[in-house]
DNA sequence: AGGCATCGACTACAATTGTAGAAATTGTTA
DNA sequence: TAACAATTTCTACAATTGTAGTCGATGCCT
């Protein structure tokens, strides 16, 4: 059962990486999670455990038996914890200057046209999806 | 002395709020940016103190004594710590996504329509600054 | 059925964070 | 100059995080 369901914006960067594993595959066992991470990140599969069960606490994820291990599934989507970082962040850092965010996040990369391009079309999708008020 | 020099995008909230105080005012002494505080999250003085002294060790703050106090100032700018929290969360949970993450940026509050303009703007000049190659 | 490989549960431990009391220091003021 | 009041420093402590070992349970292979 989940316990105290924690807000999705706490999640640190190894948490983010575990359940990224979940969300890209659907469900993982704790050693296909550490395999799964084992490139980027070595651990022991104790330590993935661990993590998985602090995260299970936290009403991140959820899991099931399956035969002898458990299988874990995630609870929140990637689109919430996005949506609650940056959220966050814009509160936090940026006192709602959403010109200043964007702006660096356009400085962070060098992004291709192609990028600039699909952000201007989403601008635009925006500006008219401003409701007919009456 | 500064230390050790930590990343300012490991900044905790708290952190970005003290520090939030002396970009404001450029400098202050731990009660005085105690009582800027007060409002929002209100700390002993003592408190207050011990997070400026680990923030000097950082290398975030830079202190000087005035009489019987220290006056604390800002090394890193709200620039640098703005950027790093941007890269980061775009590395970290976007893997550049750059349209997703302004898409979340723009769900995030009920933007005004000058907002988007400003944006719109942005963007544009963001266009044509694409370097003259050769 | 016996032994081995896995797993999960429990335990541990250092570092960091949020929070602040106690003690030491030091201007200040009568 | 002696006592006071404000400050800083030291110390503390619980919670969280990253990391993993030990140990007991359990499923699997020969």
């Amino acid at each position: 059962m989940a316990e105290k369901k924690k807000d999705p914006a706490q999640l640190t960067a190894l948490q983010a990486q575990l359940l990224e594993v979940l969300w890209l595959r659907g469900e993982a066992t704790a050693s296909e999670a550490r395999s799964a991470l084992s490139e980027t990140v070595p651990l022991a599969i104790t330590t993935v455990s661990t993590l998985l069960v602090r995260m299970l606490r936290f009403g991140w994820v959820e899991r099931e038996k399956q035969g002898r291990e458990y299988v874990y599934r995630p609870v929140v989507t990637r689109k919430q914890v996005q949506a609650a970082k940056v959220s966050g962040l814009l509160e936090s850092m940026f006192k709602k200057d959403l010109v200043s965010f964007v702006s660096h996040a356009l400085a962070a990369e060098d992004w291709e046209p192609g990028d600039i391009e699909r952000l201007n079309a989403l601008l635009a999708a925006h500006g008219e999806e401003v409701e007919p008020d009456e």
